[in-house]
DNA sequence: CTGAAAGCGCTAACAC
DNA sequence: GTGTTAGCGCTTTCAG
């Protein structure tokens, strides 16, 4: 592989001015300049990112952590995220954690050895990690994305409003015996606020909000569980009309389980997600949820990432933008949809 | 930033040791290892992964092109990457392409810069393409995902022979006139050689293929396109019974288009798909699809990669394993699904 | 405008 | 076992 410095020989001129026709053409003579390109172009040579990158200030490498692309709502966001990096010049390292926050801790720490510019994450339960203040005491430019801890560097909506409002619209259409269907609530931050929503909507109604049903992520028989636990509660008398699910892929697992209870959805009942994935529309019925501006999410978190990073060491502007530093709540829209009915008719 | 100069200084001892304390405990005798470790970990000492990955041979750094994670089939693959690079220390470098040659070149060139240790790329055209030819010839170690290449390395499923046997089951189920629909299909030689296979199972059973119907990926309007086209082939008296879509992504959009067309799937005209998304199975009718093991696939190609890798400067095994420079075709499937079902009654 | 030289942080011979 | 040293490939003063 060839070198600077076969470069430089080849084009009878010194190392130093190669790299300068490579990365400032105009302080280089035009003739010298062709001759050095010339070289270039013969030798095929290709400049050792690493050697720049030892050397100087910036990487120009992203860190981006997420819990699993499994679920499209991460992989959209990370298609905003390639969306606002397109054209900077930056690339982008990747790590997945499935929801382990040992994991976590590692990839991070990976991350950092290998001199990302800046970090793009998303944890499991951000209020309970000490990570993010370990990062911001090293002074490492970072963002999360999708937990929203209201003074933290973060972009998110919010997800106990945003869940209440979907709630709401439950209730609005009759429910009374509304349950939130969630993943481990302890694991997710997201899951937790969700679930104040809920509380926070049933009050409003003056109703008594009732624990989340909790099914385990990663257990296979999800079905399964779904149907005894229906069955359950079919027997106490206590079936409810309306599902709230923590986010649409279990809406959807949900509903597939329902189904095959010999459950309609929506006119035995009801199911509302939260997320707004582009195949909810395209179900029938359509699945209605919360949404949430996952691509602008990442968008969003990317760019704010790029200024802080631009800020620390930019060419002036001097005082970092404190916005930066706080969380940056996106709206959130509730998506109607056929999933969603008044409750069936039936003497109680 | 503490450095490793830091750090011996620290430990009162040079920074080879501190090398290869951190490299190689056991040729550093244990106390001098404690005072090593101690006196890192006071000094939060990160080693700096560009000094070694420039030193060295290696820089444990994966490069990844995929066209978009908005199909999740692509997210699907890179799950199945990331699990078979876990546990290997390696990264994962990512970029997408949407689909643009143009990109697919600076891409591979920014992550050849970064000295990625292999490639994984999913190319828009790989028949046509003189990039791997390139690769191969520099001696970079490389795997496509998806592009079924006879002759190269990749790993995909035989997508001719899959779609064939997609739409032999569509045939099996007394349609005739199965129309393809499918994305430019100049623009890709996956969607190339599924019509191919459509084309088989047609002349296979005695019918004529029809020519394939092309729809802009990139259009918002797909829908009003889709219902156009079937007003048009209503006025003709040639609406088919049957759709082929060269992908779920498609036929999920196609559904949609159907329905606010007033068609009833599968009653008025089925639909199969192709990938095998994981929602297909969630929906109802649930899409049948011909499915390729989109993980798996992920992961095998990884898994060569890492082979391929190892192979070249390997402690020993001496020949490179031949078989990594040729496609590796993982077996598809058919499902079955509510999209697909006989054709209406109807004289003609 | 161009060149010489000093490293960026690390590893791997090679000596002791 | 441990230390010394020579770079990996590049950018960037500092002189000319």
């Amino acid at each position: 592989m060839a070198d600077i410095r076969d470069v430089a020989q080849r084009a009878g001129c010194s190392i130093a001015t190669v790299s300068r026709a490579l990365n400032s053409p105009q302080l280089v003579r035009p003739e010298t300049l062709a001759r050095v390109q010339a070289a270039a172009a013969e030798l095929k040579f290709r400049p050792n990112a690493l050697g720049r990158q030892l050397r100087g200030e910036r990487t120009g490498l992203i860190g981006v952590m997420l819990p699993t692309l499994g679920n499209p709502v991460f992989a959209d966001c990370l298609e905003g995220i390639e969306a606002a990096i397109d054209g900077t010049g930056r690339r982008l390292l990747l790590v997945t954690t499935q929801y382990d926050p040992e994991r976590e801790r590692n990839a991070i720490e990976t991350l950092l050895q290998q001199r990302v510019d800046g970090l793009l994450l998303t944890l499991a339960d951000a209020e309970h990690s000490v990570l993010i203040d370990d990062l911001a005491a090293e002074g490492v430019a970072c963002q999360l994305v999708y937990n929203d801890a209201p003074h933290r560097p973060c972009v998110s909506v919010d997800n106990r409003a945003a869940a209440a409002q979907g709630v709401a619209m439950l209730i609005e259409a009759g429910h009374r015996d509304i349950v939130m269907v969630t993943g481990a609530l302890h694991a997710s931050d997201r899951a937790k606020r969700r679930y104040l929503g809920y509380g926070d909507a049933m009050q409003a109604a003056g109703l008594t909000p009732l624990p989340a049903f909790e099914i385990d992520f990663n257990s296979g028989a999800r079905g399964e569980r779904v149907r005894e636990w229906l069955a359950q509660r079919e027997r106490d008398g206590a079936r409810p009309t309306a599902l709230f699910c923590s986010n649409d892929l279990l809406a959807l697992g949900v509903m597939r389980a329902l189904r095959e209870a010999g459950l309609r959805v929506p006119d035995d009942i009801s199911v509302l997600g939260f997320d707004g994935l582009a195949v909810g529309e395209l179900l029938s019925p359509t699945l209605a949820t919360v949404v949430q501006p996952s691509v602008e999410i990442g968008r969003h978190a990317a760019q704010r990432l790029l200024a802080q990073i631009d800020g620390r060491t930019g060419t002036a502007t001097g005082s970092p933008d404190a916005s930066l530093g706080q969380a940056l709540i996106l709206p959130h829209e509730i998506r109607r949809g056929g999933t969603v009915a008044a409750p069936p008719h039936k003497p109680r």
